[in-house]
DNA sequence: GTTCCTGCAAAAGCTTTGCAGAAGA
DNA sequence: TCTTCTGCAAAGCTTTTGCAGGAAC
């Protein structure tokens, strides 16, 4: 979301305890270009053109460590692949059935009244609408005229 | 949710027209147990005993014409395989990150307050929470006792 | 008879793993 | 030097596709 400088991603990942490497660090920064959320193949192809080296099992490698260490979040929003989410903050998302583009939004997570949760822990909350965005919506009042 | 009987199953199929083969029908009513939302692998270990001759092929067949005709929903919670829904009525989804089991609990989607979807048009709602169930925090405790 | 369905096999796509060489501490 | 990381290749899984035989209409 905020733009971050190397030496802000490089504190980072060393706060965490995982060494910062150029790859790894060039991954976290994939991750906090505004409202992305990657997929690793879409990762792959935005830093191979910079590092031609680089291999999917690095970032895959690179992926875990971040997941492992709470740097990031897996986001099930895809039928097949996964997506990655470096906004810790509590927030929705939106995935254009169309686009498949995939927006941020604000919500209360605490203000959703739920019922027969009772006796549960609850430690993680997802909220995932799906529908069009306005760029397709758009778009599609232009065919129709 | 509630039992439905092959002949429920059945006429639901062709409401839908799908021929109601005996393979869909048995696919279908897997979905329709008790708060279940199988994988494919699930349902194929459910039903080979049954149906000996049954193939993976033809189970994710049927699901995509249950999906395509609206009788079931996919579910996005599992990192790696899809998960199937046949419960339609608006609800959320527990995952217990110990046992993997999946609940269900009622919760009123128009009541959640969102921000910043002015423009979207929100087809599907998805609220997913992941945590503890009762039974294994009733085990963790336990064992720390 | 024609259409649709089943089930096998093969293929495709995403993710994981093993290992050798390289880089960093 | 010793540990850790990278990148290649191969393997593992889930899902999709093509096709031949069979069932249903």
């Amino acid at each position: 979301m905020t733009e971050l400088s190397i030496e802000d991603l490089k504190n980072e990942l060393q706060n965490k305890g995982i060494r910062p490497s150029y790859q790894r660090i060039k991954v976290l920064e994939c991750l906090h270009q505004e409202g992305a959320h990657p997929t690793v193949d879409e990762i792959y192809h935005i830093l191979s053109p910079q590092i031609p080296s680089l291999s999917k099992a690095t970032i895959y490698n690179s992926l875990h460590s971040f997941v492992d260490a709470g740097l990031v979040h897996i986001l099930n929003i895809d039928d097949n692949e996964m997506r990655y989410d470096a906004i810790l903050k509590e927030h929705g998302h939106f995935k254009c059935q169309r686009c498949n583009s995939i927006f941020n939004f604000q919500i209360d997570m605490d203000k959703i009244s739920i019922d027969g949760l009772r006796g549960f822990k609850i430690a993680e909350k997802n909220v995932t609408f799906s529908g069009l965005c306005p760029d397709c919506l758009s778009q599609i009042e232009k065919k129709e005229s």
